[in-house]
DNA sequence: CTTGACCCCGGAGCGGCTCCAGGGTTTCCA
DNA sequence: TGGAAACCCTGGAGCCGCTCCGGGGTCAAG
């Protein structure tokens, strides 16, 4: 199997197969005379492998200590219960930022409803009032009754 | 105010600022004798509307144009709701799959309990069956009763 | 003999930082 | 007065997971 047929067979860009090789995923295939890369069907189980730890998201580092626990099958699957935890967690949290931004940016929009200058866009009015210190409609939390500390030690991701 | 002061009253990274500086967010400021910089409360403001834009996670690029909108306030603000439309679409869209990838990872990690050998593992057995080509838990859908069509034409975003 | 479909490689680019090396300056304290 | 600590500067590399590019080789069909 060359590269393109593999390719064709998983839906996975030919560059990202080379990548993952340079990465260290897949194993380097053996060659054909003329330097074509020639592929055996585990290699298309273990890119399968691979795509299908990528849908759920998981990082190429994660992958590797997958596959290692694939090539080492007596070691113990505690590590893997944790990996699978942590990834879990990592989704659960950006879904949790991502449900905050969610709200943040309807009541941001719904300051503004139909066309007129950016002077008095109430969008802009907003953010403008807000980088003065005042209360933004976005960042304010209802249960607490309070706005946001924007300012102060914030990490970069929201 | 020095950099570092602008960093202390904004709680950003000193790096951060100079990166914006770069990027063309934040104008250059005047600088002391000794080649310090030397901002002004304008550029405090400045920043802290980029931050109160990022922490709404709008690419440096939609905090270009509102910044353009500042500063030409005598333009429509359609393009102003555009962006926060956007923004809330691209949002929604990286919550729904990150909803989907919830539950897989939850329904992947139910393939374990309690500690074995990797070679045991039920969520090691998922994954390389999956990769198979079998069905696996985590990407079957319920409401179609069929198994999620992992090979062929996929994005590399889940 | 050319066209087109493949394949190879190394390196750059994306976003939004973050960190580093290698320097200069200022400030405080003994 | 000396020396350490705390600042500041610059340019460049590194992170992730690809994606694209340039410049070239290979091979079959027309
Ligand atoms: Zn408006
Ligand atoms: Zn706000
Ligand atoms: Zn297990
Ligand atoms: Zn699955």
């Amino acid at each position: 199997m060359r590269i393109g047929d593999l390719a064709k067979a998983t839906g996975v860009d030919i560059e990202t197969i080379r990548y993952y090789e340079k990465a260290g995923l897949l194993p380097e295939p053996g060659r054909e005379a003329n330097g074509y890369r020639a592929y055996q069907q585990a290699h298309l189980e273990r890119l399968a492998f691979i795509r299908h730890c990528r849908a759920l998201d998981m990082p190429l580092e994660s992958i590797r200590r997958l596959l290692d626990f694939v090539a080492h099958p007596e070691a113990e699957c505690g590590d893997i219960n944790r990996l699978i935890d942590e990834q879990l967690a990592r989704v659960q949290a950006r879904l949790n930022s991502l449900r905050a931004l969610e709200s943040q940016l309807a009541a941001l929009r719904a300051q503004c409803g139909e066309n007129h200058s950016a002077r008095e866009c109430g969008i802009l009015h907003e953010l403008v009032a807000a980088a003065h210190g005042e209360a933004c409609a976005c960042h304010f939390d209802a249960k607490s009754g309070s706005h946001y500390l924007l300012m102060g030690k914030q990490k970069n991701r929201p």
